[in-house]
RNA sequence: GCGCCUGUAGCUCAAUGGAUAGAGCAACUGCCUUCUAAGCAGUGGGCUGGGGGUUCGAGUCCCUCCAGGCGCGCCA
């Protein structure tokens, strides 16, 4: 029995009491688990709801409707508790249909289409600008990013994945300019690199690629007759860099979108075109601004500068009103928490296009405090001694990253400790949910030595043979998974995901500690694989949402 | 000064406005001749930063104060 299911029956229950006059209502139906499993499987307030529209205390309200949902097939029996929620308590048969409904569905169990109906759904994230390797906190961006892409996938939206590339204006000129010094340097000239200028190593490596491309052939040019060729080659091989690790990271962006072809297009000017056609951009001091102010910001952002040029405000600007005229339903942008003052004035533009500005849904992310044996490490961009994605990588795994990056909300700071994280400890939170993938597929393999089957389209009786309590509330968690998946994805908090594998673990590990699987009882063999085969299903299903590999040996 | 975020067990964090606020880690005590001990069982741990309000009901919503973080450029 499915939560869902379950709402919708007793939903019909109530209109049928308001149709008969026995109720006012209406009252919408929203069934929740009790915080203690004596009181039931569901609960509902609905009876509390009503109390006021009926003028009645909701415990007799509660009393009227009980009586129907007792009536139900599934329902062993429902009660009235504390101030008038109405708790239902199923027959155990009702449970079993999950185990065949995961058997069935296999890896598209969880999916809940319904929710997302096909929607087109836009999630931008990571974005980092092409001066530098990514680092840590990319990393948490990216597994928030593409966990949740997943997420509302499964959920039914149709996903695109995206990465905007800031790759005109000044910090262009200053990378290439960084490479330009770098190359000098390799040449032997006597030259400084500029304090504002990109310090990290890295661009010494990629002087050293540029020189074997190119020789000596601009150790006279004057950098400004050379600075396209200096800044494309730098941006070049920064990007292939980012793609490389992001690839190896299992992240897979559907479009790289290049600010500079928004300028190719003239998409900056035709959206500032389309404002002043709104009436919402004015001149001052020589410059053109955008009234946002009208639209809740709280002062007006200017688009052209006096000196002609657009701001990187104008940019984003355009590349949202590109992104809502490709037709996006929702567009999810993930950014770093600093950039939270920026929400309003691109809420602001929706507004003024006349959208509503819910279309556009900003998840933050919070920093990352790296630690090393619960000692901090410093982190400074500015100096370049950021810890890399790539080091991270190479030093805990894939896995154990993208598990650690999602065990808190995203607005939420994480402290991140690479002992920990590398450590294959107890406190290691990634094994403890691959570790019971692992064990039911050692299980499984066992069983099959000793030529025990597991049917594929188990009876009732069969399935009947699971009476044990750890048994029945492995399988109720089992049912919850497309819950999790809907609130997830319309919470847009994939940490949910985790959290729960983290529970249906701790489900099953006791239970395969306190009960053998596989006995000399052939049909409770048979029946316990059977549960086992559809908790390693689910769990291999969560992982994958998270972008986790779920092993079938450690 | 203004705005946003955060404040929950010793630490790191959960909890669609619901009932007696939960995990993990750390601490302590036990469990491998068994389908994987990267596991399990047990023990302690709380005035949800303070105060007011909204209502049947508040960690959750509103106001206020306190503490911390971030943001407030014709920078990118």
């Amino acid at each position: 029995m499915k939560k869902r299911e379950l709402e919708s029956i007793i939903q019909n229950i109530l209109d049928r009491l308001t149709e008969e006059g026995r109720i006012n209502g209406p009252a919408r139906v929203m069934l929740e688990r009790p915080p203690r499993e004596e009181l039931g499987d569901f609960s509902t307030n609905v009876a509390m709801l009503l109390s006021r529209s009926e003028q009645r205390p909701p415990r007799q309200i509660a009393e009227l409707i009980v009586p129907s949902i007792d009536a139900l097939e599934c329902v062993a029996r429902s009660t009235v508790e504390g101030p008038g929620f109405i708790n239902i308590h199923l027959k155990k048969e009702c449970w079993y249909e999950v185990l065949k409904e995961i058997l069935e569905k296999k890896h598209s169990y969880g999916d809940c289409p319904h929710v997302g109906e096909g929607k087109k759904v836009q999630v931008e994230f990571v974005s980092a600008n092409p001066t530098g390797p990514l680092h840590i906190g990319h990393g948490r961006g990216a597994a928030v990013g593409d966990a949740l892409s997943n997420i509302l996938k499964a959920a039914g939206y149709d996903v695109t994945r995206e990465y905007y590339i800031n790759d005109v204006g000044r910090q262009m000129t200053i990378l290439g300019h960084s490479l330009y010094i770098r190359y000098l340097e390799l040449l032997g000239k006597d030259v400084t690199l500029p304090g504002d200028h990109y310090q990290g190593d890295y661009i010494r490596h990629i002087a050293e690629e540029f020189l074997k491309r190119y020789g000596r052939e601009h150790a006279q040019t004057p950098f400004d007759e050379c600075r396209e060729l200096f800044i494309e080659f730098a941006k070049d091989s920064i990007l292939s860099g980012i793609k490389k690790d992001l690839e190896d990271f299992g992240v897979r962006f559907d479009h790289w979108f290049s600010e500079k072809t928004l300028f190719e297009r003239n998409l900056v000017e035709a959206t500032i075109e389309e404002l002043k056609g709104r009436g919402v951009v004015y001149e001052k001091d020589g410059a053109l601004w955008f009234r946002t102010t009208m639209f809740g910001d709280d002062k007006d952002r200017v688009l052209i500068k006096n000196d002609g040029s657009t701001t990187y405000f104008a940019s984003d600007v355009a590349y949202h009103h590109e992104k809502l005229r490709r037709g996006f339903h929702t567009i999810v942008d993930v950014w770093g928490a600093d950039h939270h003052g920026y929400a309003p004035r691109m809420r602001a533009l929706l507004s003024a296009l006349g959208e509503d500005p819910e279309r556009l849904r900003i998840i933050l992310i919070q920093l990352v405090s790296l630690k090393r044996g619960g000692k901090p490490v410093a982190m400074s961009t500015r100096k370049a001694e950021f810890v890399t994605l790539r080091e991270v990588m190479d030093e805990v795994g894939r896995d154990a990253a993208r598990f650690i990056f999602l065990t808190r909300k995203a607005d939420a700071h994480l402290e991140f400790d690479l002992e920990l994280a590398k450590s294959q400890a107890p406190e290691n939170p990634v094994y403890y949910v691959q570790y019971c993938h692992a064990r039911i597929m050692s299980i499984l393999e066992f069983a099959r030595e000793r030529g025990i089957t597991v049917p594929d389209t188990p009876s009732v009786e069969l399935l009947g043979r699971l009476e044990l309590k750890e048994e029945l509330d492995l399988i109720k968690h089992l049912s919850r998974l497309d819950e999790v998946v809907e609130t997830a994805a319309t919470s847009l908090e994939p940490h949910r995901v985790t959290f729960y594998l983290r529970e249906l673990a701790a489900l099953f590990h006791p239970y395969y500690n306190t009960h053998r699987v596989v006995s000399e009882d052939k049909t409770l063999s048979s029946a316990r694989l059977i549960l086992c085969r559809a908790t390693a299903e689910v769990v291999r299903k969560g992982l994958g949402l998270l972008g986790v590999d779920a092993p079938s040996r450690m």
